[in-house]
DNA sequence: CTAGGGTTAG
């Protein structure tokens, strides 16, 4: 029966669509038609995406977007260009909305959608989404693809998921060397450095990225000595591999080994990128080296490196840092483009020189051109005021960051203030703030009590400060010579030998100050 | 025409 009725219906395809003179030609002429309309719809779309794309290889996001909206048919391909495009301006909301779009809209998402989705996740509040992604990613069998589970694998080691980052590595069916190093990276984010090293000491083949991963990730556990002797045996070490051992040092604050570490960098023949130089200079920055931060940037004007905010602000915070702050406000005015960074990094520099009144102008200038500040703002215009000796304004602007600016006053904030009052000597003030603060004191506002205090004399508050800090942390070196000092100045002998005596006893060390005087010297 | 692993600033 079964066969008798397949066979009548085959029957009566054939006759009608074969072997019926009278539909032939009228179906075939359609058929061509809409084979046509589809090719030149096909070809139309290719257009459009090539056009976006174009548009975000200019950075042209804006203008991508609106050809996007005009767009009278997409495909899978161009909402993956869009969403990438979203995805690299960092708006992980809009990647998510316009996903959604494109699923109500009937299109299935591939291999690439899925990485630009779980890349978009990364970092925000959207990374407690991954095990769902990574559930539709195996409704769609693609968890066995190599781009798909790296990218999984990223994103599970960013949401602090160590289970979900070898299952999605074992789910890939060809790993290849960049999984492996994907598995190495996500155990050393994780802080699994044991078994990062086993992963790769039984990779089946390594590149240099294999070995640079490693460095990197022993430089975020805090190994630099570890990752200094593991860069040391990388053979074909390239721009990256370098750099991410300079900016490890810089990271420890091992200032003068990140330079002499770029010395032997620019000796070996490999060209620095704007990322190499931009570690340089904090290094530059963080030992006040004002002659080989000029050095560097001379460097960077020789070789071309294209305009960069990143950059160009590294460089004004370190001639702001190394005391040149004439050439760090050159340059910041010479940027094409300033971000809040960029901003922060002027408005510090300027309260670092004691000069309040030009942080403040520039803060509001910062304002005119539409820039919101942020809580690092603030830190550093309340600390200018207290530099500058601006109380009023100090406090003017310290209100108005909750009611003006929806930013919470945090405990570096309240340290700002303390310092401020504390410079000023008006250590009722100081103290007042403290005990209304709505959580415990930390080290840096005791500390700042207890540094107007030092500048004050005032034997009953400075106790109290000291008492505050040496709760959280024992014998710390500032409290001991700041009691003596204070001591020594109320004459109260008896107790600055006490304290000197501690201080010998503890074996309590001074702490190092840097100076712009003395700063180090390296022969380039 | 679109996607995966290692690098930069306040």
């Amino acid at each position: 029966m079964r066969w008798f009725n397949r066979h009548s219906s085959f029957c009566h395809y054939i006759h009608t669509s074969t072997f019926s003179t009278a539909n032939l030609k009228p179906n075939h002429q359609i058929n061509t038609d809409r084979l046509t309309d589809q090719t030149t719809t096909l070809q139309n779309v290719v257009s459009w995406n090539r056009t976006i794309s174009k548009c975000l290889r200019n950075s042209q996001i804006i203008k991508a977007q609106s050809l996007f909206d005009k767009m009278p048919v997409k495909d899978i391909v161009s909402y993956n260009t869009i969403l990438s495009g979203l995805n690299q301006s960092k708006n992980p909301e809009k990647v998510c909305q316009v996903f959604l779009e494109m699923e109500r809209a009937g299109l299935k998402p591939n291999e690439y959608t899925l990485s630009i989705i779980l890349s978009a996740v990364l970092n925000t509040e959207l990374k407690v989404l991954v095990p769902q992604i990574h559930a539709r990613i195996i409704c769609l069998a693609l968890n066995a693809s190599v781009f798909v589970g790296s990218a999984l694998m990223k994103a599970y080691a960013n949401a602090g998921d160590g289970v979900g980052l070898s299952k999605a590595f074992y789910e890939i069916l060809n790993k290849d060397v960049t999984s492996w190093n994907a598995l190495v990276s996500g155990y050393m984010e994780l802080g699994c450095m044991h078994e990062a090293q086993k992963t790769f000491d039984t990779m089946p083949e390594k590149d240099v990225v294999s070995w640079t991963t490693l460095v990197n990730g022993y430089i975020r556990n805090k190994r630099i000595k570890k990752a200094r002797s593991i860069f040391n045996k990388i053979t074909g070490k390239n721009v990256i591999s370098w750099t991410v051992m300079i900016s490890g040092y810089v990271q420890s604050e091992r200032f003068v080994d990140a330079l002499k570490l770029f010395v032997l960098m620019v000796k070996s023949d490999t060209m620095p990128n704007k990322f190499t130089y931009s570690s340089v200079l904090d290094a530059c920055a963080g030992c006040c080296s004002l002659l080989v931060g000029q050095q560097v940037h001379s460097s960077i004007m020789k070789f071309g490196i294209p305009e960069d905010v990143i950059l160009s602000t590294s460089l004004v915070d370190m001639y702001a840092k190394c005391g040149d702050i004439d050439a760090a406000f050159y340059v910041f005015e010479s940027m094409q483009r300033k971000n809040l960074a960029s901003w922060n990094s002027m408005i510090g520099g300027y309260g670092r020189h004691g000069l309040g009144k030009r942080a403040l102008e520039e803060f509001e200038r910062m304002k005119k051109m539409g820039v919101k500040p942020d809580e690092v703002t603030f830190v550093n215009l309340l600390s200018a005021c207290g530099h500058g000796g601006l109380v009023e304004e100090g406090e003017k602007h310290f209100d108005s960051m909750e009611t003006k600016h929806g930013i919470q006053a945090e405990a570096e904030h309240y340290a700002c203030m303390v310092d401020l009052y504390g410079r000023a000597g008006q250590l009722d003030k100081a103290e007042k703030l403290i005990k209304e603060m709505p959580f415990e004191g930390d080290v840096v506002i005791w500390g700042a009590l207890l540094g107007g205090c030092g500048l004050h004399s005032n034997m009953k508050l400075g106790e109290l400060a000291a008492e505050g800090i040496s709760r959280l942390e024992r014998h710390h070196p500032a409290v001991y010579s700041m009691l003596t000092k204070i001591h020594g100045e109320n004459g109260a002998w008896n107790i600055v030998v006490k304290l000197r005596k501690m201080l010998n006893e503890k074996r309590v060390r001074k702490q190092k100050a840097g100076s712009w005087v003395e700063s180090p010297f390296l022969e380039m």
